[in-house]
DNA sequence: AAGTGGTCTAGACCACTAC
DNA sequence: TAGTGGTCTAGACCACTTC
């Protein structure tokens, strides 16, 4: 059959349109309490329950952040600049403009909860690595944090007959971090590949990295070579997808 | 006041971390159909708006696709692998492995939508090309299908009085595509660089690459300059960011 | 026609936050 | 204490898909 009636579009639908247009356009700014449930049912003759589902609808846009008790407020976007950067393209880059928050200066994130420990790596880490069977790596979690809130989880991967023994093993590596140490250790990383992967959060990662719904997450696998092209870390990064910019650079 | 009672878990957010378990344990395998809202309400004893809360968490982490009148299924990843990867360090990483879905080969999208059109540039497009009051650009604007569904769409932006006259302006560049139209003109594009960001789409952006709930966005601005440093092109991409693996490269 | 996802009303109750 | 977000029941109705 031609010629379907269009499904009219849902109420809850039509009142977050109206909403989100104030947010686009910063007629809500970032920071400014959205209608409660309870205004936008007076406003709009609906009851509470539609009204949850315009907040519900615009929260898992990731445009709102809410919490019980609190009024819901409008996100804002404070991105942190991580830069992975060839050296020689950087002098081309120097003056590169930014099109998102170029007013925003990179901050340096602190490090919270961090562990290393040696234990037996699992079969993707060791065939990343290329080790030989039962060999042990050592790893190195820790949690960071910009402005007291998380904003990435990063595992890092060593081979344990390479850094056994080396200040790479102890909480604090010591000045210039692992990678001066593993240069100091012969295998200084020159060759880096990062392969990158987008999506929602497991509930285990929204806890740890304290995300609200409509926050997706950046997951990285970073591989470290030395100039032997041995790979000597293996790194995976989880980071809050909303208060990252990331940033490449590279010849060809 | 301390020792709160803690807050007794949402029936929702049981049943929903049930599913949750079968989903990553792959009991219920990618493209599997996930119990119907009435199945849920009868196993668990609840109303049927409960389990329609169960079925819309999982949709809105991107577990699940659903559609009117068809069965909820499980989401699948056949990601597409896009490669920005330095000449010199390609050698070193030839046999890189992936953490993510080894045996997917890669997969080269076909074209889809595509208008090409001379255009006053936003201050924005204007800033970042360098350009001056009054300039225009050519715009070439582009979707992206694999398996007939869309999963990219891109806005390049060039000088017009650099590619004026030149096949650029055409729909079909010729063999090589622009960059290698740009060579032609003496301005090969030989760095480049790459600024990303991850959000939930916009309704427009959700239309436009048939993005489902839970489905984040990649934004990459790329910008291309020529051996004299002169930024040639600009091209800002939309990528549904559940169809790709990025993959970058670099020496140091 | 049966099953599925989707919308909406009506009203009760709970927990957390700010005042 | 008042306002906020959050949970749940009860039941009606709609639109789309599959058979």
């Amino acid at each position: 059959m031609a010629g379907q009636a269009p499904r009219k579009p849902a109420k809850h639908d039509a009142i977050a349109e109206i909403l989100r247009a104030q947010i686009y356009s910063r007629e809500l700014p970032p920071g400014h309490r959205v209608p409660s449930e309870n205004e936008i049912a007076a406003d709009h003759g609906v009851l509470k329950d539609t009204a949850r589902k315009v907040l519900a609808e615009l929260a898992n846009e990731g445009l709102t952040e809410s919490a019980q008790g609190k009024a819901t407020v409008v996100r804002g976007f404070r991105p942190i600049r991580r830069r992975s950067i060839q050296r020689l393209s950087a002098e081309v880059w120097e003056h590169g403009k930014s099109i998102w928050d170029v007013d925003v200066p990179d901050r340096q994130p602190e490090v919270d909860d961090l562990t290393v420990v040696e234990e037996e790596p699992s079969d993707l880490v060791a065939s990343m690595l290329g080790l030989d069977e039962g060999a042990t790596v050592w790893r190195r979690s820790r949690r960071y944090l910009v402005d007291g809130a998380p904003v990435m989880r990063a595992n890092s991967y060593l081979p344990a007959d390479l850094v056994a023994g080396s200040p790479i093993t102890q909480p604090d590596p010591g000045s210039g971090g692992i990678y001066a140490r593993l240069g100091d250790l012969g295998h200084k990383p020159v060759h880096f590949r990062e392969e990158l992967r987008v999506r929602m959060p497991t509930p285990e990662e929204a806890r740890d990295l304290r995300l609200g719904p409509g926050t997706p997450v950046v997951l990285i696998a970073r591989y470290a070579a030395d100039d032997d092209g041995r790979v000597v870390e293996v790194n995976d990064m989880t980071l809050s997808a909303a208060k990252y910019i990331l940033e490449y650079a590279f010849d060809s």
